[in-house]
DNA sequence: TCAATAAAGGAGAATGATTCTCTTTTGATA
DNA sequence: TATCAAAAGAGAATCATTCTCCTTTATTGA
């Protein structure tokens, strides 16, 4: 997602574009793996020194609530932030506390015919999401 | 989960048994719907009315340490903790921030099979959670 | 271009679930 | 029944997040 993007995106929305929606939204595309705001923060006082910490929380809501970021929970008392908008489901590792997209359409499918056919009752589903978790076993990290 | 079930699984885990860890697990599972640690300390006060807000969190966690319960994330900063120990999954609606149960063999074998044949490269599964997000149409709550 | 103004940002205090520290009590063991 | 490590109690501390209040700014349309 490049800044122009950004810019339609927010005007869609009906958000004003400020420096600081552009940076934080930036900020979460560039550091990529669903950081917590401390991490935003960190990353934009490199450019915005003096935006505030309350200035990051709130344009992380309006992002939430205007569908341009999703929040991602783990197992820790930390809100992780995901700017990758498609479909897609997380592997988890609760050691390391690393997060990676997972797609699979094939998965998807299987999972819409399953419950398609096997409606739950008294509950209707809007969205199903699955957390993959386990070890990353690449260079990287043995977490 | 009767009285005698919950001392024996504490000492299988080396747990001393007291009165304040019996009340907190018998809460849980009587309160059922994956109480958060405040619910579970309003009720426990009917009965020990001296009971440690820290002692209910020390006690929850040696619990979950040692698997006799599990820790629930919802969309809110407030944890929930699960005494139904069976693989299942959770239906969970935002609004009313009420979570269900859902057992489904029929998806765990789906599951199991598909992840079987497609591994995850660079990952190990140790767990497959689904979180079924939508809204429940029973009488209750229409959330 | 500029003034009007609602929306957004800044600063720092407040909140609240959870954790920590320190002291006292207690369950398990012999 | 004495011993002692483990656990509980009390209350302060922590810290991610939210709130309040004031100032600044993006947008709009005259
Ligand atoms: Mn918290
Ligand atoms: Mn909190
Ligand atoms: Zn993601
Ligand atoms: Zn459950």
């Amino acid at each position: 997602m490049k800044i122009d993007e950004i810019r339609k995106k927010l005007i869609e929305k009906g958000l004003k574009i400020t420096p600081q929606r552009i940076a934080i939204l930036e900020a979460i595309i560039k550091l990529n793996n669903h950081p917590t705001a401390e991490l935003i923060l960190d990353y934009i006082r490199k450019t915005h020194p003096n935006i505030a910490t309350a200035t990051v929380y709130k344009v992380l809501e309006a992002l939430v609530e205007n569908g341009l970021i999703k929040k991602v929970q783990t197992e820790r008392d930390i809100m992780r932030y995901d700017a990758f908008l498609e479909k897609h489901h997380h592997l988890y590792s609760s050691e390391s506390d690393r997060i990676e997209d997972y797609l699979d359409d094939e998965l998807n499918e299987m999972l819409s015919r399953h419950f398609e056919k096997k409606g739950i009752p008294g509950f209707k589903i809007e969205d199903i999401k699955l957390q993959i978790i386990g070890k990353f076993t690449d260079k990287s990290s043995t977490k």
